[in-house]
DNA sequence: ATAGATAATTAGGCTTACCTAATTAAATTT
DNA sequence: AAATTTAATTAGGTAAGCCTAATTATCTAT
């Protein structure tokens, strides 16, 4: 029904929707898929025809709510794959995207209602993105940016916004994980870094651009 | 490096060559993938250019080595997603074909390795049959089809030799599984078929059709 | 050995998903 | 408001995998 690059398609204009609030440009697509500006025109238009967005030339495109349930499914499968393979194969978490990146193209909904059972429908996957129900429906989450807090604030690491290698890498090495305890002790104003604790033990700091994307929320 | 269609090609020559023991017709493959018979010709010049099989026009086509290991890895990896599916999703053994279909072209040496750890090195598949090791190895096997045996014949069902889905559910529904002790109490001479006992109690009574596809080996 | 049947190949096309180069439209500078 | 830069579209192709129809090769029966 919809194929691989339609697939990919929706789920990059979802994330890309996700992350600016706009509708998404040509140029961002393509950048976004690795391909050239001029597929992009041409793939639009042929998915806007079957209903899956809706595209106004020279502006760009957005989904329609058949193409972002579609997008949705889609990420629910790549989180739910996340999970399975750092907790029932012991992958870590820098290794696994790649492998969900194919895993969540794969087509059968029993398959994936029982892969969330055999992981006790988890809530969110290990960089801790909520999974989104087999409705589509998202849990909300209060989950915010560590930059926006201030001293004295204390929460729980629960999400990273950023899930490039190198700063997955970099956190594991720092010692930080998803569920440890960040309470943030000074803030020095020059550079924007955060002097915090970690488990009410550790003392650490943390560049501006790291507390930009480590989500906290309340304990 | 090597596309779908190039794996479920190979497959195929493997499962022909493993059926027929002869060189693989261009029929028999259109056969097979459902392709028409110029496609089948025209696919395998190409990856006859790449090494992967020998072409002799008008006979037929054969794997080479590298073919053949192509195609024994995607067996092996189709069988262990099938032990996985019913093992640890609960997937009945006449459900998980055509899921396995699709998995096993996810590309991940170290996801197959892991797999096979958390199954705990499988030796055989829901369906009894073998499961290649990373190195393409098998191990042998001592099966044989029931019709071969003779009455007072004791032994155990470790395979099935036909896959169909009303194969599966037909002995699913007459309460046979893999591991069952079936001992051979009578033959009908007129029909070929079985009168036989399984586990040592119920009596059952199996058309030729049916043992001609139950494999056994001594206990 | 030849006719007829069956199997395989060739020729010519199609669709999907991409590409580059050229052109046009939109946004920025000056 | 022009000029320039940047973004988007159009035009024209390509490669992978498939198809049908026509032709040729091989096998089987008489
Ligand atoms: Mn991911
Ligand atoms: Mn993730
Ligand atoms: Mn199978
Ligand atoms: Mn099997």
């Amino acid at each position: 029904m919809t194929s691989l690059a339609e697939e990919n398609y929706l789920k990059a204009i979802y994330k890309l929707h996700e992350k600016t609030g706009t509708i998404v440009s040509t140029s961002a697509l393509a950048d976004s898929l690795s391909v050239s500006a001029a597929s992009i025109t041409d793939f639009v238009k042929k998915i806007a025809l079957k209903k899956l967005i809706t595209y106004e030339k020279s502006k760009g495109v957005k989904l329609t709510e058949k193409g972002r349930q579609i997008a949705i499914n889609i990420i629910r499968k790549h989180r739910l794959w996340e999970v399975w393979l750092v907790t029932k194969l012991d992958f870590k978490w820098d290794e696994v995207h790649e492998i969900a990146e194919q895993l969540e193209h794969v087509v059968s909904d029993e398959l994936i209602e029982q892969l969330d059972r055999h992981l006790g429908y988890p809530k969110a996957d290990p960089h801790g993105d909520l999974i989104p129900d087999a409705k589509g429906q998202f849990a909300k989450s209060n989950s915010k940016p560590l930059i926006n807090c201030t001293v004295g604030y204390k929460g729980k690491l629960i999400g990273v916004a950023e899930h490039s290698n190198s700063f997955l890498q970099y956190l594991t090495k720092s010692n930080l994980k998803l569920g440890d305890e960040i309470a943030v002790v000074a803030i020095e104003d020059y550079d924007c870094s955060f002097e915090v604790t970690i488990n009410n033990k550790e003392k650490k700091l943390l560049s501006k651009e790291v507390v930009k994307n480590l989500l906290v929320a309340e304990i």
